[in-house]
DNA sequence: TTTCCTCATCTGGTATACCAAAAATTGTTG
DNA sequence: CAACAATTTTTGGTATACCAGATGAGGAAA
């Protein structure tokens, strides 16, 4: 699952095109991706376009229908909280490894970037504090020191992107998330896995009903524009 | 991720003859899969083919490497050991979800097959009751009626074929199994959780040594015969 | 007017050819 | 004999062309 960072491919290029593409929203649900007619507007064959379509089917984005063209997923609300409770679980499994195995060093990177975070999130723009959020995560997720965990849990944040960025964007109490980060950092560095349990619950169970509601409203917008 | 069950592409076809071969030994672990002469030998081009080996490194069956032949891959005790704590946190996830949502027609599918395993554990090969084990799996997971779940856990599952087959071959009590099945099934039929969750526990944590001992075995076996 | 059949068109799937980069091999030179 | 450099081979990546099946529109018949 890990590309090689040198020198991406063609393929993997478009894929990330089209990705953030969908992701920020110029891409919305629903739009079909003719493999032939997109590949000439990028200018690029059908082959590796068809190779990056399979990759973001394979992240979810897009959905892949015989005989018809792909398009952009339109995740249903159910569908979303059903990856949220999977992210969740991954997470908290990964908390509860991390807090046998998480090394000093794990730590200490945890405890930088939240300290960053801390100082940041009333500075910077959404974008930027959430990926700082994203990569908070991913490296609890880290820390476990499972590979087959963190690539899953990878996984699930990277579909839930667009999900959980559309949540951020409305939820304007930043402060909480930060107070939320340093309790999971506090129980971590106690090593003490019931906390850490409390304080991910915490720091999670109102994604899903923000999430719902993002998602939601989204959708209701698509049918008034007549999507 | 669901493939479309009317007419597989050959390109399915051939990730689905590989990934046999490859589970039941046939291509070792190590063994290349060169993508121009691996088309050549079964008389097709190198495009579907290519396509099979993309599919097979998402299962993790095969490793792409930049500029070598994509081979076989070797799972090492610890990779495999990772991910059955995933597959078994699935699962008990599967099943707390399962207790609460799980309709009588999953209890009910879910306690035909247990009868179908205890009539036959003695009787059929080990192949076939292997499978109806892997269904009996998989029908937990469905229970919770959380799509993203049950594909996340199936797709460990098929990941994990070869070690639970590899384990299974070497486990000769299979009694052991049909009551384990029993009392799972007991546990979700009173939507128990923790009874669910200790059964899970009892079910599969033998899995996880018994799978390290067959890999080590192999690899071992493997080291002898000079791989 | 409605229904059904036919045909043009669009879709993905496959085959083939070409290219550039990276190994591996071989030859040369110290 | 060893180390280095050039060539040859193998690899994956990309472009292009062709094919079969499905879709959908449009016309003909009831």
């Amino acid at each position: 699952m890990s590309d090689s960072p040198a020198e991406p491919t063609l393929a993997e290029q478009i894929a990330a095109q089209l990705r953030r593409d969908i992701l920020r929203g110029k891409l919305p649900p629903d739009t079909a991706i003719k493999e032939r007619d997109n590949a000439a507007e990028l200018g690029v064959s059908r082959t590796p376009m068809r190779e990056a379509i399979r990759i973001l089917a394979q992240e979810g984005l897009v959905v892949l229908r015989p005989s018809r063209s792909p398009i952009v997923a339109r995740p249903t609300v159910k569908e979303v909280h059903d990856q949220v409770v999977v992210l969740l679980a991954l997470e908290k499994l990964s908390a509860q490894i991390a807090c046998e195995r998480a090394t000093e060093q794990d730590l200490a990177r945890l405890a930088e970037l939240n300290e960053k975070i801390a100082e940041a999130y009333d500075q910077v723009d959404a974008l930027d504090l959430f990926e700082m959020d994203m990569a908070f995560h991913r490296l609890i997720a880290e820390s476990a020191h499972n590979a087959a965990l963190a690539e899953t849990h990878h996984a699930y944040l990277a579909r839930l992107w667009r999900a959980r960025f559309l949540s951020a964007t409305m939820r304007r109490n930043r402060e909480r998330v930060v107070s939320h980060h340093g309790a999971i950092m506090e129980a971590l560095r106690a090593r003490d896995p019931v906390a850490v349990d409390a304080a991910l619950d915490q720091h999670l169970s109102n994604l899903a009903e923000d999430i719902s509601a993002a998602i939601e409203a989204e959708n209701a917008a698509a049918v008034r524009a007549g999507g």
